[in-house]
DNA sequence: AGCCTCAACTCCTAAAGAGGACTTGAGGAC
DNA sequence: GTCCTCAAGTCCTCTTTAGGAGTTGAGGCT
């Protein structure tokens, strides 16, 4: 086995027995490459390693750390009662006061939102998704969703409807109106689309550079993908979304009902 | 910015372009560090790069090839079906000729499993979440899936049930009777258990060493990390599975229906 | 007190070189 | 034809050396 591996193995065990607590400053490279008798770059390779699994953090200029684990956001697939409660209930009433922050983003709770649209046409992928010709109008929404506190979001979504489903209410087509008062589901029946249900297919993968960049996400994290389809009672699919969700920072939640037998 | 990243980014472009397929071969690293005009161990800095983000695979003695996609395993929470076709059926008609192959591993369809039963006692978590006092006896089941082709698994699970509610039909203290014939639900209604929801909570992280070698996993995946909890009719949790899943071969679905409006 | 400079510490990028290990195919021995 | 050997290609490990860049705190200046 490579001398990096076995130093790494060898710090490994002691971040995990927790002889090195998280936030501890490991000791300095060259004070490792002593201690080991080994070269500095034969160390930051072992270093590597621990930083690609997560469990230290580097810090240009300051040192190695161990990393803190990080308490994650919640996200339930019983979301109409999520969304209730933290985002429309706060939104409604901030209609009422009648403060608008569209464009550069607008705050509600201790939630804030970006959004943008545009109009696209289906490519192939969509087409096939949605049972719709290639080429066929859609409306695009991209949005991201961070907390007030903290410098990164913690959704990246792009969400496509079909224009001709929700043209009938030119507020669907209008950024302005985003988010959407009262959810999805209720702007969606302003249309007289009725959801029947909701399929969300995910896996998960190491993150791309603009992805990390735009999460806020070190090395040593992975990020979730999460495709949303919203069904309608005709088993037609009328909203589908595309979600990256930053794996250090984000938990979620499925219940399933059983039937009973 | 250094200049294996600029590399990095040059060649990230020929593959997200489709210049280079999935498959191909790249140049030598020497040839690679003449064509950039920089030294061999910076054209490795810059191919580590694009191994991390899952992007090449590396093939000691053979060189680096752009890394093809799998297609995953499909896992939905409409198990009870899913189980159903893939598993118990044909379990079932096993049973009937009388073939027993536990311990060394069961052949089901074209699905295999590994399972181990022991004892355990409740340590801090487990207690906490099966609100149980710590120290309480517990059946622990590991297990490993693995298709019949493959040699990695797609799924290490580790299962916990209350003993002394199971305790009553010894068929459940046994690996021999793994896997469930007729399913846990059914199993457990056989002491008397009548489960009402599953509760499953997961996140995403790259592999631990461990994980990676069990699961064949190459440098640049990631895994998912399932919690699952079955309540029983009186919201008590009733099982308890730690699952670790191939994030580069699987795929969850989760299928939420909609109360009508 | 407040500010600035600077030295000392940290990690980061890059190069050149030596030897090792794995894979493949060509060529020869049988 | 079959098998073996071997050379040439590949990536891998490790060293030494050099300079760059971010961070911090001590000390002096104002």
């Amino acid at each position: 086995m490579a001398a990096y591996e076995r130093i790494a193995g060898d710090l490994r065990r002691s971040i995990r027995d927790g002889q090195l607590k998280p936030g501890t400053q490991l000791p300095a490279e060259t004070q490792l490459a002593e201690q080991y008798g080994r070269s500095v770059p034969t160390i930051r390779e072992a270093l590597r390693l621990l930083r690609d699994e997560g469990l230290i953090e580097k810090q240009h200029g300051k040192g190695n750390f161990v990393r803190k684990a990080r308490t994650p956001v919640l996200r339930t697939n019983d979301r109409h009662q999520w969304e209730k409660d933290r985002v429309r209930e706060p939104l409604e009433q901030r209609a009422e006061t009648g403060a608008t922050e569209h464009d550069t983003g607008l705050t509600v709770n201790d939630l804030v939102f970006h959004a943008a649209y545009s109009e696209a046409k289906a490519g192939e992928e969509l087409a096939g998704l949605f049972g719709i010709p290639e080429g066929a109008a859609l409306v695009e929404r991209t949005y991201r969703t961070r907390y007030a506190a903290e410098r990164a979001p913690f959704a990246l979504v792009t969400s496509y409807l079909i224009r001709d489903l929700v043209a009938e209410n030119p507020a669907l087509l209008d950024a302005d109106n985003e988010p959407w008062p009262g959810g999805t589901q209720s702007q969606l029946a302003s249309v007289g689309i009725e959801l029947d249900r909701i399929e969300e297919r995910l896996f998960a993968r190491p993150p791309t550079p603009e992805e990390a960049e735009e999460l806020d996400l070190p090395a040593g994290t992975s990020v979730i993908q999460l495709r949303k389809t919203s069904y309608d009672t005709d088993n037609r699919p009328v909203e589908i979304s595309f979600v990256v969700l930053p794996g250090d920072r984000t938990e979620l939640l499925f219940t399933t009902p059983l039937e009973r037998w």
